[in-house]
DNA sequence: CGGTATCCTTGGAGATACTG
DNA sequence: CAGTATCTCCAAGGATACCG
């Protein structure tokens, strides 16, 4: 079945998309928002109505337009952010989250809850918090 | 400064240990549980007191021994789980999470309840959730 | 049982250049 | 401005074999 996609003409590749095969709803939410950079993604468009794609990759420090490309295309194949083209010379192209894309805000706010008090206590011990080793495959964010 | 770690020789490869350079703390915990199997395990571990090495390779389905073991390692190395030896013949090795380890129920609960609510709005559309292109680099699980 | 050591493959992702 | 199109590299991670 076909997803609700931004107007405009279909994409050429039609983007495959598997179950995951545990079939756990858990699981497969954690596939939606857990590769690289997506959740920094969602992150910031949870803190603005709409961004364009440069001022989303300004605000995504570190990504690159091709890495960007292909993780908002995702989402938007996801049902999670809509791609709205206003055409002209120069084009604008906005991106926003969608209905359900905003209910993730139900998991970054306890993420960044107990990360601030992670971060705090981390603080007062002369530690820092994410003191784990990085996984070069997951770059910048993402780290075990 | 060191981590605590279980009782035994340090290990041979230290784990660097990185702060993402953003220093936001949202990043830093995602860093932390986002990467391939982690959360998986994270969410496993959740579930039960302590298991053992060979109970929480079939409980995470599809994971290979040596991804077992390394994110094992970094978990620990984290903070967020112990590993206890029970020396013998055969050796029983037992994993648990941590107090802090523990605190992360506070973010896979609502990750939870926002699958299952998810899940069956889908089932309803006739539509799968995790709709999305697998991500070869996170395997599995991960897929956007 | 609970790992380590090695080999090997694949595709993730950066850099660069180009286009409507 | 908002992307595509290539090229390339390298390391994540699976498979396999072996060890205390």
């Amino acid at each position: 079945m076909p997803l609700n996609r931004s107007p405009g003409q279909p994409r050429s590749k039609p983007l495959a998309v598997p179950v995951p095969e545990s079939g756990c709803p858990v699981d497969a939410l954690i596939s939606l928002i857990m590769g690289p950079w997506t959740a920094y993604i969602i992150w910031v468009l949870l803190q603005h109505d709409s961004l364009r794609f440069s001022e989303l990759k300004r605000e995504v420090h570190g990504i690159s337009a091709r890495m960007l490309t292909d993780r908002l295309r995702r989402l938007e194949a996801a049902g999670l952010i809509i791609r709205e083209q206003q055409l002209g010379i120069p084009p604008h192209v906005n991106y926003e989250l969608t209905v359900r894309g905003r209910e993730l805000e139900e998991i970054m706010r306890p993420l960044e809850a107990l990360a601030r008090r992670w971060f705090a206590e981390d603080q007062g011990n002369g530690r820092a918090i994410a003191e784990a080793p990085p996984a070069a495959a997951v770059p910048r964010l993402h780290r075990i």
